[in-house]
DNA sequence: CCTACCGATCGGTAGG
DNA sequence: CCTACCGATCGGTAGG
């Protein structure tokens, strides 16, 4: 009886788990299953066998599946604001700093697809608030046109905006349902998407 | 005994549904569910609750699941490809073409959004041969891209279809998912769409 | 097209 | 972090 009582004190006062983390453990097993299956697709109990851990095991780190979900959304967000920032700097003038972005966005969503569709509830999920205090890098963007044409009425910058956040989406989505691949050919996706926004951005504003 | 028999024989002659068509009615059921909850949120059983039969029948029209779910890609894209159809036929030159196709493309998108869900396997679906043989839309895009720039080699235009692919997918799909709304304030969607796409013809071939 | 079920799976909890 | 379960739900089937 107390041998059994000891172990279990002495185990609690050990690592949390044996590979180290299991919060982190999780989160990764989470992340290979979405990107898998989609979101709506992911199952805690898949995850845990992944882990190698039992049932009750991810309550000790998540209130709830979707508390995983939130945690994997919030990481998201800072993973890709970062990258966003990066992208901005590297960009010297405003025209390449959009580049820069565009071509942020997309490699983003293909290296972390799965991040990518928790945070914008794609798979069947929900956007729980997806681009409300979370939308840094999204004002990047709207800094980057408005040096890009600084004389340009709002309404022509915000449609410039709006231009170029529907191909990186588009150009991201199609390419990760591999809707691109099995119709156009294309040779190097990142020179295509490259040229595809310097188009959009050469015209700048064409009317009025 | 010979009552109850005779019973089910006369119900069996009538109507094969109450409403006339439980078939249609299941399609129409999984369309509502799959635009509240996306595809992988669909339930045959919630189906069956709103057209309001038991459990078993769906399995006197659809194998299976995938059955009906199959059956929903194949109508959408025969609606797609009638929208594109249309919209090809309404513009008169080749740039009006272009535009009237992006337009229609977002429209169906917003207005039959369990369609196109399932269609691209958007919520987390399987993509089955999407764009293989039901692509007759997409062929209508790469010959207004010809004939706007009858003279640009391939490449250019293969980019060109791309890019217009891309906005209208990505513009389409920001929409459904409120992101745009959220965030850029814009009235006139479709007026808003028009000027963008206006705006990657405009500029054509710039390269080489 | 219905009743009555199965087998499987899921999120989550009790108690240790 | 585990064992042992619950309650609920799902796709699908037998038999009529």
């Amino acid at each position: 009886m107390m041998r059994a009582i000891d172990e279990l004190q002495s185990l609690r006062e050990k690592r949390p788990y044996h590979h180290g983390d299991l919060r982190a453990a999780l989160v990764a097993a989470a992340l290979l299953l979405i990107d898998q299956r989609g979101v709506k697709g992911f199952t805690l109990k898949d995850a845990v066998r992944i882990a190698g851990v039992s049932t009750a095991a991810p309550y000790r780190h998540f209130a709830d599946k979707e508390a995983l979900l939130r945690s994997i959304q919030k990481e998201g967000f800072v993973l890709f604001n970062a990258a966003l920032a990066d992208a901005y700097e590297k960009g010297v003038t405003p025209r390449a700093k959009v580049l820069e972005l565009g071509v942020a966005y997309v490699r983003f969503a293909l290296e972390h697809s799965a991040h990518f569709r928790v945070m914008f509830g794609i798979g069947g999920g929900e956007m729980t608030g997806p681009l409300g205090t979370n939308a840094n890098g999204f004002l990047l963007l709207v800094a980057a046109v408005a040096a890009l044409h600084p004389d340009a009425p709002g309404e022509v910058k915000n449609g410039l905006v709006l231009a170029c956040w529907s191909v990186v989406h588009g150009f991201a989505l199609l390419q990760m349902d591999g809707a691109i691949a099995a119709t156009v050919g294309v040779h190097d996706p990142e020179e295509q998407l490259r040229r595809i926004l310097d188009l959009m951005i050469a015209t700048g504003s064409h009317e009025s």
